[in-house]
DNA sequence: CGTATTTGACCCGCGC
DNA sequence: GCGCGGGTCAAATACG
């Protein structure tokens, strides 16, 4: 009966709609139940009015089930294509390091996209869902690089360097204190300290500092990424009236993965997120479809940073590889003492809007390889398209000179989504960010997916989505003696 | 009472 | 060598 609604509306407002009718039905009906039985002194024949009843009771309640079930079918799905996305991202990364020596043409970029896109729509009939992304998708947690048979040097160099990358920074350091969690965390002191390999240690050093920074409006104190944080420190930094706050990822023991939340100086309202390292456990579905948002950009960071005798990659390229369509608002800091990239979600333009890259971009800090060659153990931070997650003022990324000082490029038009064919990366991470940060996204999800797969996609239901992140945690049991409160505002 | 947060002290790198 | 600033530690404190 209310299942009518479907054509009509969009599919996660639709599923949400009808589960809330289904309920509202049952709730009548045992209501009307009611008043039946009390007026059995009338002299109807109630026993037939309770038997219809009944049964319209059992078939809704069927209805219910039937509603449940494709929600958790639902979930399951859109937890699938964020997982696909990610390796989709990281695969165009490396793609692009392949070819990026004979070409800086970002429209090779967007073809790459579009290639993928087809044949994951031609693999799956339609549906985007390709077989070797969800064979990449268990590396990008982190936990299970080693474990998989690699059976490209594509996914070696994406599934196994970041781990890898851990793995060195464990072997190398000497902290100040020898608790695990020291010794996973890459810490600053590491140039200093490392002993073992003599080569390219600059490298290694630049690659576990990498940075991705997050600007974005927020009355709260810290943005909800799908991560739970730990705060161990505050500070005043300097030229800022704002203390700055240290928080360390606590969803597994040892996770070197820490954050620093500040306000902006110039406009208090704007808060900075710096997130540095790689998670070492599985991250929940909030976090890790975020994550997954910007890997590749964190990627291109570090791969950019690595020393080349080949001259600078082309900025261009670089913008438009990291966000092939958000180049304008992304930053790559030239001032900071490690490779940091910063996503300003501050601008007032849409985040599912499909844009051209900005033309002219300087990149300040001198980048590598024109040719891309893998990065052997890019600490890719995985955290990176956390800071895009409950974005609801998602709007946007900027490219600039400094993370504290950004230089905004021409801001590109505000477009609705659908006027451009959105990429499948922007679409659907803007539209992640908006379904596990905020129910009230469910619409944008919807849609955006709708515009992916063409409405064929089956739908997302807002009211299974959790609106807290951290609910959506199943939180790690082997952390035993702790527990998570959840920080997030 | 256990856990998280606060906050002053400390360490370290860097520039002068 | 010294001072400065960023980052971290850990005891004290707050909180549920």
């Amino acid at each position: 009966m209310i299942v009518k609604k479907e054509m009509i509306s969009s599919p996660a407002e639709t599923t949400a709609r009808r589960e809330l009718d289904v309920n509202t039905g049952l709730q009548l009906l045992t209501a009307n139940t009611g008043s039946d039985q009390s007026t059995v002194d009338d002299g109807m024949s109630c026993d037939a009015e309770d038997r219809r009843a009944k049964i319209e009771l059992g078939q809704l309640q069927v209805e219910l089930e039937r509603m449940n079930a494709e929600n958790q079918r639902l979930r399951g799905m859109l937890s699938q294509v964020s997982n696909n996305y990610t390796a989709l991202q990281m695969q165009l990364v490396t793609l692009m390091q392949q070819q990026q020596s004979s070409t800086t043409d970002s429209t090779q970029v967007q073809e790459i996209v579009d290639r993928k896109s087809e044949e994951m729509k031609q693999e799956n009939g339609g549906v985007l869902v390709p077989r070797q992304f969800l064979d990449l998708s268990p590396r990008l947690t982190n936990q299970t690089a080693d474990e998989q048979s690699n059976s490209s040097s594509e996914e070696r160099t994406l599934s196994g360097s970041p781990q890898g990358n851990v793995e060195s920074s464990r072997n190398k350091r000497v902290g100040r204190e020898e608790s695990p969690e020291s010794e996973v965390w890459a810490s600053n002191k590491a140039p200093k300290l490392n002993l073992a390999k003599p080569v390219d240690q600059s490298t290694e050093a630049t690659m576990r500092r990498a940075r991705v920074s997050v600007r974005a409006r927020s009355e709260a104190p810290m943005i909800s990424d799908g991560c739970q944080w730990r705060k161990y420190g505050q500070k005043m930094a300097k030229g800022n009236p704002c203390p700055r706050a240290y928080y360390r990822c606590t969803m597994a023991v040892g996770c070197p993965v820490r954050k620093q939340v500040q306000r902006c100086a110039e406009d208090r309202a704007i808060l900075i997120t710096t997130y540095e390292g790689t998670h070492n456990h599985p991250l929940p579905p909030a976090a890790m479809a975020m994550a997954s948002t910007t890997s590749a950009a964190a990627s291109m960071l570090l791969s950019g940073s690595m020393p080349s005798a080949d001259g600078l990659m082309n900025p261009n390229f670089l913008a438009r590889t990291i966000l092939p369509c958000s180049s304008n608002m992304a930053t790559i800091s030239a001032s900071a003492p490690f490779p940091t990239i910063t996503l300003d979600l501050t601008q007032n333009s849409n985040p599912l809007q499909f844009s051209r890259p900005a033309a002219q971009f300087q990149v300040p800090f001198p980048v590598p390889h024109p040719s891309f060659a893998p990065v052997p153990n890019p600490s890719v931070p995985q955290v990176f398209g956390q800071a895009l997650y409950n974005q609801s003022k998602f709007s946007g990324l900027q490219m600039s000179q400094d993370a504290n000082e950004s230089i905004q490029l021409p801001g590109q038009s505000t477009q609705h989504p659908q006027l451009h064919q959105p990429s499948f990366a922007d679409t659907l991470s803007a539209a992640t960010a908006a379904i596990t940060g905020d129910p009230n996204f469910t619409a944008a999800l919807a849609a955006a997916i709708s515009s992916i797969i063409g409405g064929s996609h089956p739908n997302n239901n807002g009211t299974a989505t959790t609106n807290n992140a951290a609910k959506v945690n199943t939180i790690d049991s082997n952390k035993a003696g702790s527990s998570f409160p959840g920080n997030q505002s």
